[in-house]
DNA sequence: AAAAAAC
């Protein structure tokens, strides 16, 4: 573990020359690719090329056209026909610098959207610092969540608000809560109450810290005591005369329900409660814990929203019915990736030849930093040491099993650009905007699309081109259609034979999802090309039935 | 459908 360290953090200097030269050469030829990168690059070696097997097939990857439009015209069907009494729709943004983004809106009295953030302060008197707090952190234009979101939540509706990765869902909810927040809950406000009157509520320690940064930045010049709650701040609240000053709480659900019942707390006075990542929030782990929370805050004008860029059906139903005469509003296609993203699928055979793989590939010219997903915290460990032990350079690894300081730790060398491939677990799959990762990997399949779209969510932001490659093996089978969908769905291409899987029973993916993955091991530390991608029967037992689908199944819940 | 994360 030393060694690895001390690994991990020697031979910087050597290796940035070596990637300031790969950057340059990258940069002049960035389509013409060797045969390997080719390869990694979500193409099939002749070999294993299944689409040439796949009847009618003609060969090499390309994109299934005739699916994508079947797929989006499905889609455009269903959303059709959730006509309800008060759906609209509407291009927002007509900015020529963005792309249009479709929304939707559903409710009652849905109020107008605001095409700039300037239209607040006449419509809603929001106040001349927050607006030029705005400018100072670049916040020119609202994006489509924003000048929807917005004028909702500051007029005291509850809010649904799905809206892809990226797209600036936290401001969105931030700036209504500051601008209603008014006086500081210290100073002589009449409305205010007595204590905490607003909460935001996420999944992970690494989202609500960011969300505090984010917090700060808008509150520049005022005096609200904005606290990002953990065992260190919550243990400084213990008197009630300086809990009465806070005005604002971003916590973990945990760490609250635990000041709750502690008495460290009191929530009466919530004038304001947002769920980040509402799925995920309400998802069987967390949501004994949130709805502890939810009771306990009993103030009569509780204003309530959730946000997400992926909301399942059972998840928004629980939602739905949580919100007091919600809006929903959509932006976008739900549960799908920005099409900026780049998104292919890398077959590997099985688990040992993924270390390969990813090993030629980070010998080659790369974009700095990439992120890459492993299924458990022992595989994003072994997996940063063998890294490491090969010779990369600049690996850095983030769990939920480490230290709080190794992991805070960890989040800044991201923030200052120190490191070039971080291996993480989920833990980091949601929320996180490090604005420059140009590259995702998941290097272990995901479990849910749900997952797979927040974690390429993490390139790809406001604005920027992003890259996400999926290695999947045999043993992701039972999963890779679903995935697949998704790609087809964001614009991607997909070798056509993926279409065609049959959908697996449920025993099927039950036995498959059994398999248990060992830690990542190397023997060899050195292996070739040739042995890590081996010729082998692709997708056993599917491959035999290929079945016309009648029911393509685009949002796989 | 399943691991990870939450204290």
């Amino acid at each position: 573990m030393e060694a690895f360290q001390l690994l991990s953090r020697g031979g910087a200097r050597f290796d940035k020359k070596r990637f300031q030269k790969d950057v340059s050469l990258f940069s002049k030829k960035p389509a013409k690719s060797g045969p390997v990168e080719k390869l990694l690059d979500g193409e099939l070696p002749g070999e294993l090329d299944y689409f040439k097997y796949a009847a009618g097939g003609s060969g090499k990857r390309k994109a299934d056209s005739e699916g994508t439009a079947k797929a989006l015209k499905k889609r455009k069907v269903e959303e059709e026909e959730e006509d309800q009494d008060m759906e609209e729709e509407e291009e927002a943004d007509d900015t020529p610098s963005r792309p249009r983004q479709r929304v939707v809106t559903k409710g009652s009295n849905i109020p107008s959207h605001a095409d700039t953030f300037h239209e607040l302060v006449e419509r809603y008197q929001l106040s001349s610092l927050l607006l030029s707090n705005l400018t100072t952190y670049g916040y020119t234009q609202p994006t489509g969540i924003q000048s929807y979101g917005i004028p909702i939540l500051l007029q005291s509706r509850d809010l649904a608000a799905i809206s892809p990765t990226g797209t600036g869902k936290t401001l969105s909810y931030l700036l209504p809560i500051m601008s209603s927040l008014g006086a500081p809950s210290s100073s002589a406000n009449s409305d205010a109450g007595s204590g905490v009157r607003a909460i935001v509520i996420a999944p992970t320690r690494e989202l609500a810290h960011q969300i505090h940064n984010e917090c700060l930045k808008l509150a520049q010049g005022r005096k609200w005591r904005i606290v990002l709650f953990s065992k260190a701040t919550a243990g400084t609240l213990a008197d009630k005369a300086t809990r009465d000053k806070v005005d604002i709480i971003i916590s973990t659900p945990l760490r609250l329900v635990a000041s709750l019942r502690s008495g460290g707390v009191e929530l009466n006075n919530v004038r304001h409660l947002i769920l980040d990542e509402a799925d995920r929030m309400l998802d069987s782990e967390f949501f004994p814990q949130v709805e502890e929370i939810l009771a306990a805050c009993s103030h009569p004008n509780l204003q309530k929203a959730v946000f997400s860029a992926t909301l399942p059906a059972g998840a928004e139903k629980m939602a739905m019915q949580m919100l007091k005469d919600p809006i929903r509003v959509v932006v976008g296609l739900k549960d799908t990736p920005l099409p900026l993203i780049s998104q292919s699928l890398t077959y590997v055979a099985d688990d040992p030849s993924k270390l390969p793989s990813l090993l030629t590939y980070l010998a080659q010219p790369y974009n700095p930093p990439v992120l890459i997903f492993t299924s458990s915290q022992p595989r994003a460990t072994s997996l940063a040491q063998e890294l490491v032990l090969n010779g990369v350079s600049n690996v850095d690894c983030l769990h939920a099993g480490m230290t709080k300081k190794e992991r805070e730790d960890a989040v800044s060398r991201m923030r200052k650009g120190e490191s070039w491939v971080m291996v993480s677990t989920e833990v980091m799959a949601r929320g996180m905007d490090f604005k420059g990762i140009r590259e995702v990997i998941n290097y272990d399949f995901p479990t849910s699309v749900q997952s797979y779209v927040h974690r390429i969510g993490r390139t790809g932001r406001a604005g920027r081109e992003g890259k996400a490659v999926t290695y999947f093996t045999d043993d992701d089978a039972p999963f890779l259609k679903a995935i697949a969908n998704v790609l087809l769905q964001s614009g991607s291409t997909v070798p056509e034979w993926i279409l065609k899987l049959p959908k697996p029973s449920k025993l099927k993916r039950r036995q498959m999802g059994k398999v248990k993955r060992a830690e990542i091991v190397n023997p060899a530390r050195k292996v070739g090309r040739s042995d890590a991608i081996k010729k082998r029967d692709m997708v056993a037992g599917s491959k035999r039935r290929v079945v016309r689908e009648t029911n393509t199944n685009i949002m796989a819940e």
